[in-house]
DNA sequence: AGACATTTTACATTGATTTTACAAAACACG
DNA sequence: CGTGTTTTGTAAAATCAATGTAAAATGTCT
């Protein structure tokens, strides 16, 4: 499933014609609220995203989508008027995996699909490994030296975070703000109760989650 | 400029031809040996590398570029003889950026290249250098001749201020309000004690923090 | 309600930071 | 060159803060 998010009706059925046609399936929606909408029921192989929209832009959507650890890897493509907004997607990072230039024209966006899901296929890794541990996003399983260990959701959650970002530093509100949502009130410990928790089940691999006193948490990468 | 490991010689010319002709420098190699040597003086922004090599073949320079904290963050792409090596590739996970199957075309590397060029790019500057200290902000991690070491909070700021921020001295008040904060009670002699205690850390490149008596600290540029 | 997940609370423990005190070095000046 | 003064280095003690974790409280789902 590819989504469609523009908000001219004119593009986007012919758009979505040409995609179907070349044996996609394709929805579209013509702005930000809708598309969120069918984000939580759908979670699509890939977005076509107009960076100029009516309310909610482009980059804004871009960035919550990258933001998210249940939408992150979705592959994005960027659709922008020539010269203008398309300069600027180019000069800022937001992580888009590729770029529409308007007016385009069909057979290029195809291609350009084509191209993304070729090369981000591989990239979609199920099984993500850090030495004995070892996470399979499809069957949502954990293997440690072979053996399923049970995590809670946001034991998994987190261990997912730190096992595809191997080495990096989280401090506790990234932590919350990309496991638990942005939306969460207050400071507390739980996030280091989880983290504790998650240790346990890891067993003697529990120490792969290192802490960053004073900064956060961390699954090392010997350098 | 690209580094190209193909031992076929027709290939690897037409690839290099290709590539300048695009508006790279491109430099060929037809064993592992001779890349070897000029990675040792030249750290390309891209490497072209085919997995069936005489001798060292390409996943294993891959599994060695990967290791090394020098290298391992310069894209690589990946080139195998469709449906017998090239599966291999995208079942293991090697960490490569791209693949092209062989045989592929001109116009598909040079645009592979560029993808990759641009999905890389931006990069943030992560990793910051002085002499043989290496400070990596997204890891927290610090280097010193390659060798990690342990900094407490108040020695990772210090460090990072400094790196920053290479031969500008630093009063003690500059310094207790860009690493304390603007709300640092009473002044005492904390700041030269964390000095102190970061110089042992760092060894023997401890002296590049120099005193400049009557005034502050500095992080020295070597001239 | 019952089972389980999640969050909050509380406190011991560990580690980091600051203070203190004194030694060593750098400097000024006769 | 000495000598007194100021500045800096640093070990050790004292204080403070972050973290781990058990247990209780709360929330959620069936």
């Amino acid at each position: 499933m590819i989504f469609c998010v523009e908000d001219d009706n004119g593009i986007r059925n012919l758009m979505l014609y040409t995609l179907n046609a070349s044996g996609f399936e394709a929805k579209g929606f013509s702005d930000s609220a809708e598309f969120w909408d069918a984000l939580e029921k759908t979670k699509p192989e890939m977005i076509l995203l107009d960076i100029m929209l009516p309310g909610e832009d482009g980059i804004s959507i871009l960035k919550k989508l990258r933001a998210d650890i249940a939408t992150c890897d979705i592959p994005v493509i960027m659709a922008s008027a020539k010269g203008t907004e398309y300069d600027k997607v180019l000069g800022l990072d937001l992580g888009a995996d590729d770029y529409l230039a308007k007016p385009f024209g069909m057979m290029e966006m195809v291609s350009r699909v084509k191209s993304v899901l070729r090369r981000t296929a591989p990239k979609k890794r199920t099984k993500l490994v850090c030495g004995e541990i070892e996470l399979n996003t499809e069957t949502h399983r954990v293997l440690v030296s072979g053996d399923e260990i049970t995590l809670t959701l946001k034991e998994y959650d987190l261990l997912h975070l730190f096992i595809k970002n191997q080495g990096i530093v989280f401090t506790r509100d990234q932590l919350l703000e990309r496991v638990w949502g942005t939306d969460f009130i207050g400071e507390t410990r739980t996030v280091d109760v989880h983290i504790g928790t998650l240790r346990t089940k890891l067993g003697d691999y529990g120490t792969l989650i290192e802490t960053v006193r004073g900064v956060g948490y961390r699954m090392g990468v010997s350098k």
